[in-house]
DNA sequence: CGGTGTTTGCGAACACTGTTCTCTCAAGCG
DNA sequence: CGCTTGAGAGAACAGTGTTCGCAAACACCG
């Protein structure tokens, strides 16, 4: 039987859970630094000292939410790239890219907790959450990867602008056998993913181009276009279509 | 005279200078939660207490400090831009690049700050700090239009990817009198240099390019490469020159 | 069934924190 | 000189993360 021996385990990964459920709401609602221990264990009808019965400290508690931000990211994309169609590359890239923009207005503070400044613990980089990480960014390089292997991307126009340095350093990281000049392209179109994202979801944005979804349209698909895409992407074309695939990612303009 | 009258607004001037003296430090050696009014108040031989004689509260503190670090980073971007060449565009861009880059790893702390979550006081954007971020992007945004208007440059061919309801937003945005093409281009350019910083400062590169300041420079003019220029850039060449042009920005690899 | 460990939770305590009062003292003013 | 204004001290309040000792509940084994 299932009986005895898993059952304590059990309802402890029930309340570990219920613990994280309710940590996860107040730091939705007001923000990482405000999460209090004490709140949380009033929240759920508990001892705050009970709580470290499961987190060794507050900072702990904060480093599984943020796994957990890292997984669900990455859920996310992995769904936008599983239901995007698969013969217009230029779609499915602009969907996955939409779909961790959306991720990241809809759960800002969990944005900053992954994105943000790590509280010092950079060892707790416990290869779970590097996994974690490492599924997002695999999202986005396998739509360059499947770019490239359908013909739609040629990288290798950046080939001349990588220094001997550099192309080693390429070289060390062999991520989903792509060619130097490919693992650039992929760098080149997550750093300004990320940093269009950034900008606007902390309001550095100028007021006419805040949350303008055009704006971030034109510049994953620029990117794109600048990876070394053989013919001009045509922008309208291939918004129309992402439009179609799912709805307009958001009501096309907020 | 400057005699008495003054006399008392000066020594108050001189006190809370040294409040952020104090808390400046703390604040870069411990990170922004961990500053603390008793630690500061402590630090000056003061009580806490006294210290909201001259800061409404800690968050209040905490925003000059911001807006200190918007000044400094737009100080360190406009010294970067006097001092480079003149007469090469993508030099001077990389050598502004560069000053930004190197201005985020001296001071990681305040770039949080600043390009970190606001804090729910969004309302207190009280012009004064947004004048200082105005003036940093103002600095690359110079660059982009010298750049254009030396023929170096040359955005028109971004054109045909602006929906026309993105090319609205970009001319409510009428800023440093550049087109949309111009304008859209400038903010890819930003957009790649701030995700690009972001990624690296928060540990989120992976381990062969992390700090990798040949990424950096291949990306930087690649961006720049994309938004218009007339002849492919010659990377090493620019490099090589911005490289003579104040020593290498760091010894070329950290 | 009863005894025995281990796990779980509680409650008090400590050392902090931001913030708000009241009170006092000294400096600047006429 | 007296008077007013401001700066600072000190105590207090309401929080916080964290630690420790103790008691109840549970799973187990004979």
């Amino acid at each position: 039987m299932t009986s005895t021996a898993p059952r304590r385990e059990r309802v402890r990964q029930a309340t570990i859970q219920e613990i994280k459920a309710a940590a996860h709401a107040q730091l939705a609602e007001h923000g990482t630094a405000a999460l209090s221990l004490r709140a949380v264990a009033r929240a759920m009808g508990m001892t705050p000292s009970a709580l470290y019965r499961y987190f060794d400290s507050r900072a702990a508690l904060i480093s599984v939410l943020a796994q957990d931000a890292y997984a669900s990211l990455a859920d996310a994309l992995e769904a936008a790239f599983a239901t995007a169609p698969t013969d217009d590359q230029a779609v499915r890239w602009l969907l996955v890219a939409r779909a961790h923009r959306q991720w990241a207005k809809d759960s800002p503070t969990e944005y900053t907790l992954i994105f943000g400044p790590q509280p010092t613990d950079l060892t707790d980089h416990s290869e779970a959450l590097i996994n974690e990480l490492e599924r997002s960014v695999a999202v986005m390089f396998r739509c360059m990867a499947e770019a490239i292997a359908a013909g739609d991307i040629d990288p290798s126009v950046l080939e001349v602008e990588l220094s001997p340095g550099l192309r080693e350093q390429l070289l060390a990281w062999d991520c989903a056998d792509l060619s130097p000049a490919g693992t650039a392209a992929c760098m080149s179109v997550w750093t300004q993913l990320h940093g269009l994202i950034a900008l606007e979801l902390f309001g550095h944005m100028p007021e006419p181009l805040a949350g303008s979804q055009e704006l971030f349209d034109q510049q994953m698909l620029g990117a794109l276009d600048r990876a070394g895409h053989r013919a001009p992407i045509d922008h309208h074309a291939v918004i129309a279509r992402a439009d179609g695939a799912a709805g307009p990612a958001t009501p096309v303009r907020a």
